[in-house]
DNA sequence: TGCTAATTGATATTTGATTCTCACTTATTG
DNA sequence: CAATAAGTGAGAATCAAATATCAATTAGCA
């Protein structure tokens, strides 16, 4: 097992220039510009692989179905855009953060979301919406 | 419609007493102990006619189904207790948060969730893993 | 180059959460 | 109390996400 495929080359460079965690169907999208015939199923049992590997890591959000990144980032958050749906890796942390557990609670961790609106579908001009636009230029 | 029942005055109860949103699972159960031989479904239901008034609103947590919670209640986050999957309330807000925001970026609301052991969970003594334990006292 | 098992793509299936169906129960109103 | 429509409980159905199946393809190695 562990061979080098086409499909498993394409996945790890899209996470790897990717400006945030991805969903299966984003990769799947993205993938697709460099192998047309691929399919969901590819993205998952690579996803899988990855992640059983400790190349990738599933990031958890609210509300949404998870996204993966590559493992090996320092500490950091993401930002949602409402709009395309797209999340993106943020730098920093809000820090002092333990203080707000309630009195008694052991806390070993903690999680921070930013949502809005992307400079891509942040009002006009070219307001693209809905959709992902392009990823690399 | 809007009529006034044993298991919606229950559930009502339940929330208003709840130390955090609670999911659709946990409702069941805390409902069980007033009416035991409440349905999934009617918890379901009543929840979607809570929410429809705007009595009640959803809280959305990473990777986890949603919970509940009274609407109304003033600014807050939450703590996950990875043991028993409750959720807990928390008071207070990190504050200084959109700075974190790439370049560029609208934000326009944010979440926060700190994860860990509850008081019940913590440590011994008496462990009390896996399961909630009764609510109120 | 040829063999063999891993990988893939298409599709079916599973899973967990939520909603729907329907016969029965019950809250409201006269 | 009777009529009637909303609410309930149990289980079927649905929906989206994720996984499994299987024939065809392909990477790795003799």
């Amino acid at each position: 097992m562990e061979r080098k495929t086409k499909q498993r080359d394409v996945l790890f460079a899209v996470l790897e220039e990717a400006q945030g965690p991805m969903s299966p169907l984003e990769l799947l999208e993205a993938a697709k510009r460099s192998v047309p015939g691929i399919g969901i199923a590819t993205i998952y049992r690579n996803i899988k692989s990855f992640v059983d590997e400790g190349i990738a890591q599933p990031v958890h959000l609210p509300g949404e179905p998870d996204r993966y990144e590559l493992s090996g980032k320092s500490h950091h958050h993401h930002f949602f855009c409402r709009d395309c749906k797209r999340t993106f890796e943020m730098n920093g942390c809000p820090g002092h953060l333990e203080r707000l557990a309630p009195p008694g609670f052991e806390v070993d961790g903690h999680d921070f979301f930013l949502y809005g609106r992307c400079t891509d579908c942040k009002a006009p001009p070219p307001p693209r919406r809905k959709r992902p636009p392009a990823l690399a230029t």
